[in-house]
DNA sequence: ACCTGAACACCGTTCAAGT
DNA sequence: ACCTGAACACCGTTCAAGT
């Protein structure tokens, strides 16, 4: 579980090393903002740091390793900080938005992150601890609370896929007879589909919220 | 976009093939419901037909498209008929049930589901229709229509995630200090992670259709 | 038209050897 | 402790050659 051999701090040669958990985070990182995940490689991110790939494994332990980093600091950049100045549904809300927003870029760590257990992920279990905080300050506890945070977790990661999608996916092309009123409805998203994908989000997490309020009305 | 030499009718001689996209499409199912997808390489898929890998390519366009084929399969299986009997509420449930069902072990389908152009699925397309098309005669019309499938498939597609995700997830560990609220709250969860993942699901589902009902009620 | 066999350009990962 | 270089066991895909 506990990989990630730091560095010196010991005595003996202060023989500072090139590479740290940091540093791969950092390239990671670089990396994938200026190529895409599909050029995330070890090998890339070796050549990038200017070593060879194997030492990259004197810092983490494997590809999924780096990814389990690059999603801590993904997931940092999501804001719950509503969660302290509003009343819940507003803070869910906010929090939804700013987490959808985070991961839009990054869906490759979409199947990383969902399944990935929270003892390994400090910055995740943080923020969930603050969500069930609040819901609990609102009335709302033990299991349900979890399942909210599933719930709107599992909208948001849908969402991301969809926000990331190609423009036109909904475009029938030469099958359009065989769907004609969905083709009709659908043809006002090729125009923006990215606007039209917000709006998708909006109103499902706001028919989500709608809903969660009336059940646990106070 | 068609791609797919589709076997001898013709007249020539009757040199009966050995492949097909059917036959592709048959073994990929067994590798994947046999070994899971992790086993699931063009190799493997060759070996389990008896041919060399690159007599694939004869059939299929990449392994991308070998996947969209077992997609395809997949969303045969979604259960969409009680939007034929049942109210629109109703039946947007029992949908949402079956389609997440279907996902819940193919999540790798996901990413690439996630994304298809429906113009590459005419399963996905008619099904769409057949929503669509419920969804008009209760008075949702237009965008809104496509803005539900979208929403409600983005809902199916993250708890998919979370079905499949390996018990104890939200355990955390040594970590407990950290989050002593979610940690009381989520600690029924590891009794029986396959329904705790049910009822998240459930609650979220619910309260989404609860909420679109108030806002499209006749 | 459809298949084989060899080859290509990659992957992630391991490990003996060095300092 | 940390890095290199070589090697391993794979990937998906292409293509000339056969029938």
């Amino acid at each position: 579980m506990s990989q990630g051999t730091h560095s010196g701090r010991g005595r003996g040669r202060p023989s500072s090393p090139v590479l740290s958990r940091e540093r791969v985070t950092l390239a990671a990182i670089r990396i994938v903002t200026e190529q895409g995940y599909r050029h995330l490689t070890m090998a890339a991110l070796a050549r990038e740091l200017g070593v060879a790939a194997s030492a990259l494994y004197n810092h983490v332990s494997s590809k999924r390793d780096v990814l389990i980093l690059l999603q801590e600091r993904v997931n940092e950049r999501i804001d719950d900080s509503a969660f302290g100045t509003e009343p819940w549904d507003r803070a869910l809300r906010q929090w939804a938005h700013s987490y959808r927003r985070c991961f839009m870029e990054h869906t490759a760590l979409i199947p990383v992150m969902a399944v990935l257990p929270v003892a390994d992920s400090p910055r995740t279990l943080r923020m969930y601890e603050r969500v069930t905080r609040a819901l609990n300050d609102a009335g709302i506890v033990g299991a349900d609370a979890v399942d909210i945070i599933v719930g709107v977790e599992a909208l948001v990661f849908g969402a991301a896929y969809d926000a990331s999608a190609p423009a036109g996916i909904f475009d029938p092309g030469d099958l359009e007879d065989m769907a004609p009123t969905f083709t009709r409805f659908a043809a006002q998203r090729s125009a923006d589909p990215r606007a039209a994908a917000d709006r998708a989000f909006e109103l499902a997490l706001d028919a989500l919220i709608d809903g969660l309020r009336r059940k646990y009305a106070a």
